[in-house]
DNA sequence: TCCATAATAGGAACACGTTTCACTTCTTCG
DNA sequence: CGAAGAAGTGAAACGTGTTCCTATTATGGA
């Protein structure tokens, strides 16, 4: 434990341990991103991490586990990303609009890994909450504070609308993933969503 | 459509072809019931439907596909049933929300088969475009039907809600089969969403 | 009725997630 | 340092979705 503290999110472990989580990962999201869900088999992401399969088990006790895990180092980054970046819509409408539409294009250049992460997390049950809380907070605090920049409380309407705001875009998420409709009808569907909840 | 015609949906086939897809969707629902997605075994099914695990694979390509089939014989039911039932709420807020405690109510009522069918279609991908379809049209409907009873034409603004609605739906449902929210947190959801979209 | 063809039965075999186990290699601590 | 326990290895084995194959049975038209 080098440095001087660790959220309650992090884990604990040798830097060698860290070490293996992260090739771990870094082999998941690789193969995710050549073929998708079905080609992150747990026997590749051993191979390719390096690790035995009993191993990579002990790291992440399921694919979904693992896959979810993933999406959570995932949506750190684009969260952190999006912190620096200064949104130019002038209403919220637009700024939220903005964030997931950018958000939505990181994801769309990436359809294999998107698809990887997306299904693990629909498949999700509550054996991965802790992840899963994780990922929704990511969301929920993109969207209020696209809504509101610079403020750091939220009421509870605000909440609740960046909740089916997450809801909408996980559902049209889905369509897309499951090529159930195009990327255009994705942007679209969410579009409509904000502008009928962020109307006033 | 007794003997007449057949909708582009409908399989045509023998009596002897019918009788087995029914018997095949019976034991489907039946093993789904009684311990949900992972108690639907193909070796299962075709057992319990009296047909050869090959027979079962020529009539529904996937699991999944059976699944979807499946649940698209329950929407019919239930779409039907509210058809009939007259509606009571005084604002289309009241009545779509009428409309989703009803339908979640009897959702809720069996759990195994809620996972079931709802795991399923989240999983469903592009080749079980057709059955989605047919799932997603009963949906935007009896949504469509509460907000404006007795009428049979809806502009755009109206589908948009429906759709939206329905994504908050399944996302809500998505959560409940997942074991991550109540029955109690998903009505309320789901509840929230339907007065900020309908609240003029 | 009889034959060609399709449909079904029955079951082996394969793929991949998951579990298990015996053995080896670290790590830690007195 | 040396020993105990934790972590990692490698491989076998199991369960379930899916595929494949051969023999048998229905079906429908000449």
């Amino acid at each position: 434990m080098s440095t001087a503290h660790s959220l309650a999110t992090e884990e604990l472990g040798s830097s060698a341990q860290r070490e293996r989580r992260k090739r771990i990962l870094d082999a998941t999201i690789d193969l995710a991103s050549q073929g998708g869900f079905d080609a992150v088999q747990m026997r590749a992401v051993a191979d390719q991490a390096e690790v035995a399969l009993g191993t990579l088990y002990r790291y992440f006790p399921s694919k979904i586990h693992l896959l979810v895990s993933a999406l959570g180092r995932e949506f750190e980054k684009t969260e952190s990303a999006l912190r620096e970046r200064q949104l130019t819509g002038q209403t919220p409408a637009e700024r939220v609009i903005e964030v997931l539409k950018l958000t939505s294009r990181g994801l769309q250049g990436d359809p294999h890994l998107t698809e990887a992460l997306t299904r693990a997390f629909m498949f999700a049950d509550s054996s991965v909450q802790t992840e899963i809380n994780q990922v929704g907070m990511y969301m929920t605090s993109m969207v209020t504070r696209a809504m509101h920049p610079g403020r750091t409380e939220f009421d509870d309407q605000d909440v609740a609308i960046a909740r089916v705001i997450g809801d909408v875009w996980l559902s049209a998420l889905m369509g897309w993933v499951t090529g159930r409709s195009t990327a255009a009808e994705t942007g679209q569907q969410i579009e409509v969503a904000v502008k009928l909840l962020l109307r006033d």
